[in-house]
Order: C-alpha cells, then sequence, then structure tokens
DNA sequence: CCGTATCCACAACGATACTG
DNA sequence: CAGTATCGTTGTGGATACGG
C-alpha cells in the first residue's frame, strides 16, 4: 500500500498547513512529554493527588510538579482544594471535560502497544454498564467499521460543525 | 467525575504493573519522540521518501534519519529500494501493518486537538467507500458506543484472545 | 536525492536536599 | 502531604557542512 490515507482534492498540494495547523502537533505541543501522557494515564486510573501521581507513574517530583501545572494551565486538569476530617486542606487534581476526552488518545496507544508489543499487556476494557471488552475503533457516521486503508482526507466542509462531537453519536441514517 | 475509569477486581492495589508492564508506556518508548509522530504522521498522507519526511514532517535530516531508523528498527516502517525508470535506485519507507495499526492514536490526537485547541484543524477523514465522515470512537463488543466515564479497567481474561483484534482485514497488495 | 558527521542549544528528567 | 531548589545527565533537535 502506498498510503494509509488517501489524500482528497484541496489538500494535496498545499503541504504548508502540516505545520502550522496540524491538530497533531498542537497536540503534542501540550503533551507531547512522556511524563505527560504517564500522568494522564494515571488520572484515568483515578489517581488524583500529588505524590500518588510521583510514585505511580513513575517520574520525580520536580517533574510532577511541572507537568500537573502545565496540565492545569492547558486546561485538562483542575486543582481543587479538599479536605478530609481531622486532616489539613490538601489539594487534588481532577479530570476536566477537556482531559476526558483525551483518553481514545490513550487507549489507542494500550491497544497498540497490547497488540505488537512484547511482555506488556495484561489489562483490558470493559464497557461498565454490559461487561462487555471496549476497544477504541475507527467508524464512518453511517456506522460502517472502517480500516486505516480506506481513509480519505479532506479540507473540512463548510457546513460541517466544529469538529467532530467527541462523546455522543449524531447518525444521519439515510444513506448506505 | 472521581476518575474515568473504574477499577476492577484485581488491579486495584497492584500498581507496579503500572511501570513495567504499561502497554502505554512501552508504546512511548516506541514512538515517545515528538518527531516520531510527526514522521508517521507524514507516512499516513503517503509520504514515502527521506527528504519529504524532513521537509513536511518540519524537522532536520540528522533528526529525520534517527527516526527513520528507530521506526524501521521497531517494525513501523520497512525501508524498500525501488527505482524510476532513467534513475538511480532509491530508498523509500513504507508503513508495515504494525505502523498502520497505530493510526487510531494519530486520529484521536488529530480528533482532539481539533475540538480543543484554538488556531488549528480544518481538516477531516472521511470513509472513502460512503464519503461519510468518520472518526475514533469508544465501542464495546456488543455494539454500544462508551463514554470515557463508562469505562472499568480489568486484568484479561484467560480465555480472552491475546489482544483485541484489529476489527478489518487490510489488502496488502496494490502498490503504486 | 539520500543521507552522515560534527557541534551546539535547550528541554526533559532523576537524585538529592529542603520547606510549609 | 505537597511541593520547591539545585545540580548533573541524557535526550531531542536545529544548523552546517560534507559524502555516496
Amino acid at each position: 500500500m502506498e498510503s494509509a490515507v488517501r489524500m482528497a482534492g484541496t489538500l494535496g498540494p498545499r503541504a504548508g498547513w502540516r505545520a502550522e495547523r496540524c491538530s497533531i502537533a498542537a497536540a503534542l505541543e501540550v503533551i507531547g512529554a512522556r511524563s505527560s501522557f504517564l500522568i494522564l494515564r494515571e488520572a484515568f486510573y483515578g489517581t488524583s493527588r500529588f505524590d500518588d501521581f510521583a510514585r505511580r507513574a513513575g517520574i520525580s517530583e520536580p517533574v510532577t510538579a511541572a507537568r500537573l501545572r502545565e496540565l492545569v494551565a492547558h486546561g485538562l486538569l483542575e486543582r481543587e482544594p479538599y479536605r478530609e476530617p481531622g486532616q489539613l486542606t490538601r489539594e487534588r487534581y481532577r479530570l476536566t471535560r477537556m482531559g476526558i476526552e483525551l483518553f481514545p488518545a490513550l487507549a489507542a496507544l494500550l491497544q497498540w502497544g497490547d497488540r505488537w508489543l512484547e511482555g506488556v499487556g495484561g489489562v483490558e476494557l470493559r464497557h461498565q454498564e454490559c461487561g462487555e471488552r471496549a476497544g477504541i475503533e475507527l467508524r464512518c457516521d453511517a456506522g460502517h467499521t472502517v480500516g486505516p486503508g480506506e481513509l480519505e482526507l479532506a479540507a473540512r466542509r463548510r457546513d460541517a460543525p466544529g469538529a467532530r462531537p467527541a462523546t455522543h453519536d449524531q447518525k444521519e441514517a439515510g444513506d448506505v
């Protein structure tokens, strides 16, 4: 195969947008450091306190502090004071909606590592309500499962909404 | 919400596996560098030649060479001599199956950046065959769309196959 | 066109020690 | 418990120059 993604119309010739406007590059500006991924991983596992982040993610305190600060500044985490009875007031970090919606990216890496790398894995995701295994998938709005080779890259249409809403499916039946 | 992912049974107490066996950490060992992501992005866009990688991804030749070498060594790309009529034999880089299956991770970052970051985006994925917009989704084997908050993390069952199998069959032929 | 060699800058990170 | 301060090391990457 020559390429996993076919270029459509307007995009092919113009390559400059890649560096300037590429969402992937921009996302990497925010979470590009390895420790950012690991911090987020822990956040998804439910970690919320400073030293738990450091210990479980296996990174040093100074780095932990720097990453948490960045992630809060970028809006993926929020800091919140809390207090257990009889204890001092402490800080806790929680995922915002923006942070939560990054989960599919982590899940994709998890799935890929599980499938292709040796000696890792042994964990799986399940849908809480029905107990079935869950994972990420490429799908189109018509409901088809899409292989990576069946994709086409296109400039966004003017009538399309800002971005693909991440959580709820808005299915336009009738095609297919 | 306290955590995006609920821990199930055996996993909670044991946190050590995170560092040692975590597929995410292992994946980041392979593609953790920013330039690796950018190289892969270009590969998905169809780039196959050395200086196109360097120019389009916006990274210097030495770094390009280093990343390509790593990605080939890890099995995500393969090097292949080719020859256009009347030209010298040149090298070309192509995604392997292992590399192609990383696409969902890139797509997830793309979608997230598109949705949450300012001033980027304007590109969308479409299903080639039906023309509908495509994107990644969390789904369970029962067919439900799963919100990031409806997940549960569990140790893999013994009877389950190695990893979540890729959901499509890739056609391997079809060269330029 | 496809790289390598060399050098340099800076970011990322760990280790250690210390503070409120 | 939740950090900060300091230091040294390694990784990442740009610039430049050069060779197959």
